[in-house]
DNA sequence: CTAATCTCAGGCTTACTGAAATAG
DNA sequence: CCTATTTCAGTACGCCTGAGATTA
């Protein structure tokens, strides 16, 4: 009684949402015991790749709703990986940048991510793993 | 402004988790147009495949909470698609079985996915999709 | 005056938790 | 007495809407 239908393993559309389901839950549950979550990661990534970000434009980019943003760059600030400074050039915006703590703690989120990775990749060899991660890559493009 | 950061897209567990969520999200979109949830095409492709079930077997096959069981087979109910009758053997148990509108409607949802699917996999040909299907279905059973 | 940005309050859906009711 | 199943109530999170305040 633990089979799944078959009429749903055969559609890639479900595999898909069941295993990007699960790496995102496994992931999840380890920034959870640092006591992140999942946007908080992402945030830090994206002001560690880019620099500086107006909330505006951290939203875009990551595709998080604008007033998510507030609360996530709240959490940052008060775990004091991120801070917070008006632009003196557009005073309605908020420049969010990353403090050292906020660059130790992500090269640490991502030493936890690639433990999850070794975890949910580990049936495929190191090929497999490149052409998994080049379809992958090819299909995202087009669900933005 | 649009780029995402190239530390997450290196991750293919990030990528899994973007693609999967997206691909959950376009079907759910269009399942909703009938009326349905993604839940409600699992559980009827469970009775499809197995016929009929107690509730407490969908959620184990399904990896679903048992008490969220609960509503969608009141909805199910209510569009005709499943019944609900007591186990004679053991009378806690549910048994929840497809009716001919249930799999009618299934055929239907099937037709669906199938369309969604091609737009998702639209930039893979024939034999890209056969090995990224493959190699989602060896990830797939480690992470029931 | 209009538009952009940040902020907060709240709704809605999906998971999950806990407890009650019934039956084995 | 203890366990299993169903059911419901309530919590937590992610995603979205709407409105107010400040500034361009």
């Amino acid at each position: 009684m633990e089979e799944i239908p078959p009429s749903l393993l055969a559609l890639t559309t479900y595999l898909l949402s069941r295993v990007g389901k699960s790496a995102r839950g496994r992931l999840a549950g380890r920034l959870a015991e640092q006591g992140l979550k999942l946007w908080h990661m992402a945030v830090l990534a994206a002001l560690a790749d880019f620099g500086p970000h107006a909330q505006r434009d951290l939203a875009t980019r990551l595709t998080i709703d604008p007033s998510d943003v507030v609360k996530v760059v709240d959490e940052l600030a008060a775990a004091g990986y991120a801070e917070r400074a008006r632009d003196q050039a557009d005073r309605r915006r908020v420049v969010v940048s990353l403090t050292p703590g906020g660059r130790a703690a992500l090269a640490d989120l991502d030493v936890t991510a690639r433990a999850v990775q070794e975890e949910i990749l580990g049936p495929l060899d190191a090929h497999e793993r490149e052409v998994l991660h080049d379809l992958l890559s090819r299909l995202q493009p087009r669900l933005g």
